[in-house]
DNA sequence: TTGAAAGCGCTAACAG
DNA sequence: CTGTTAGCGCTTTCAA
């Protein structure tokens, strides 16, 4: 396998044809017209040439012919948040399945990362891409538009108004509502909400959830518990203490990051969850495995989004002219034993 | 910004050039040689005109005409693990200020998806890669030298008998060293060792570390506390009841998914670190922020890591005749509170 | 100071 | 059944 061949620059079809002693239209045939009838032994003469002499396709160069390019982008906000790894591995190997290799990019929230990305990403002429937005810009995806480039968003909604587009995500009002309802049912009534103060609507979304389902159970919502704040870990810490301090007995930890911070703090000042509070965290961290008592979780369908995600981008891809879709997931409650009965 | 034009096919230069009312070979100068001297009032004008139409470089066109593809790629073989995307966050940094676009690829630790991803690499002409092996087989990487793709092994050796190559990785012997040795000092006699049964030497070499560790202390290593076990948190959970049932002091939990296990293991079954046992954990997992008491880690160098890694590469891109490199890096103790003086 | 034109590696109509 | 050839979008030499 290991050839002595040290080619300089590249080889190419040309090389191919050469030592099979054919033409290069004979060789372009082979690798990338299965259609085409071609003798047997030429066929066979040419793949053993190639073989010998270490050739691949270039992928560029197809490409600029009007092939496709073989490569799909997924641009995510934030990179270390497990939701995302787990949708990212997901859409991977569904794009592998097509021949796609797939480009892994992070806008670390940061919109004007996030076009210069985009352009990156339409001068490579991507066939592809699954965005999470920084921020509900329509700049952005503007150029994917004008470039043609089929793209799906996934998990931050753009306001109606904005281009239609294809749309994958979670009903995070239904999340919080759920996360909500879940320890009124269990006869909780001062409860807190936690999160991270956005520039995107979800964590919005999750508090009017949370506001609604108090309603629901005839408990005014108190402005005082519904606490937002930066995004890390720090933040989640102060606003444990301050809804600990507001004598809450139960909390939402409707944002992971900030979720984090809370259970440090509950820790580190000895207070024990389902005794001292009841909670229920939105999402389902990599680091919930290994708490005990086991968090109660509002279980997103990443899974299920992430192969919708990439299934709706290949047929846009294949179908240009399909209609765009949008598609909402709503949550679970994944029990666990953070929740006191009252 | 958003231009009402929606061309059927793709802006090329050409149309700049029309619509500039100049030659095809200007508009490539103004978008790619800075050098060359243009009249800032025909440069001005042709942006313009570029601006207008919506133009964006073709990086797959430029790349078949020998300039750079733009494009590096990250292969991991653990896509999960932190460890790996927390340098791969780093490179991503580095990498865009140079310009390039980083696709992330997860072979799973299956060296046969390696290859598969490796060939897609190669097909697309990337312009460098930092590979973290599934398994040390030299055939993958025989593809990329034959093609003379740069490239840098990263945190898993390859044996000395392999092509020269570029490396960056931690000493795992003196990983595994250290963290006994810790536990030797405190006053450990009787301590285990939990890890991955795996095809990689990484873990052997830990073990190798803990074993020196323990004769230079005059404690015969006991083969029945050397604990490997399948890549899984069942895995670890089963290990982690053999040891207590061995009756150990102390453990090394030398690979971070096998470690969950063994940490969800010692709550389920009301074990209190430091107390009933005192622990010290090879790497420093995500989930380890959560846990109290903290945990004492084995912290590797991740973000100096990552920095050599792609400065490495971008180097040996830039300069293709640079001499290989190879740079181990050695870890800290990252002290906790799980460690008993005894 | 600018542009014409010859490719780069590959595809696909068309001719044989 | 196979090969010739005219491009694809871009770069760069060379001449104007």
């Amino acid at each position: 396998m290991t050839s002595s061949q040290k080619p300089r620059r590249s080889v190419t079809i040309k090389d191919v044809a050469k030592k099979a002693g054919t033409s290069i239209a004979t060789v372009s045939y082979v690798f990338s017209n299965a259609e085409r009838y071609l003798r047997p032994e030429l066929r066979e003469r040419v793949l053993q040439a190639a073989a010998e002499i270490g050739y691949v396709k270039n992928a560029a160069a197809s490409s600029i012919k009007g092939k496709r390019r073989g490569i799909l982008a997924v641009v995510v906000a934030q990179f270390g948040n497990t939701f995302f790894t787990r949708m990212c591995v997901e859409i991977v190997s569904i794009a592998r399945q097509e021949g796609y290799v797939v480009t892994l990019c992070n806008s670390d929230e940061d919109p004007e990362q996030e076009r210069i990305i985009l352009e990156r990403l339409v001068a490579q002429r991507i066939d592809g891409c699954i965005l999470c937005p920084a921020q509900s810009t329509e700049d952005n995806t503007a150029l994917l538009q004008r470039h043609r480039i089929p793209y799906v968003i996934l998990e931050r909604s753009f306001p109606e108004s904005f281009a239609p587009h294809n749309f994958v995500g979670q009903d995070n009002f239904q999340s919080g509502y759920l996360a909500t309802t879940h320890l009124l049912e269990a006869g909780h009534r001062r409860i807190a909400f936690s999160g991270w103060d956005s520039p995107i609507p979800n964590v919005r979304e999750r508090v009017d959830g949370y506001r609604a389902a108090l309603r629901e159970y005839g408990v005014s919502p108190n402005q005082e518990l519904v606490l937002t704040d930066e995004l890390s870990e720090a933040a989640g810490r102060r606003m444990a203490g301050k809804f600990l301090a507001a004598g809450v007995t139960a909390a939402v930890l409707g944002q992971h990051d900030t979720a984090k911070g809370a259970l440090q703090h509950f820790q580190d000042n000895n207070i024990h969850w389902p005794q001292d509070i009841s909670l229920v965290v939105v999402g389902t961290p990599e680091w919930t495995g290994v708490l005990r008592p086991r968090l109660t979780c509002i279980q997103r369908p990443e899974h299920q989004m992430a192969v919708t995600a990439a299934t709706m981008l290949l047929n846009n891809i294949k179908n240009p002219e399909v209609d765009l879709v949008k598609q909402l997931y709503t949550c679970t409650v994944a029990e666990g034993e953070s929740v006191l009965r009252m």
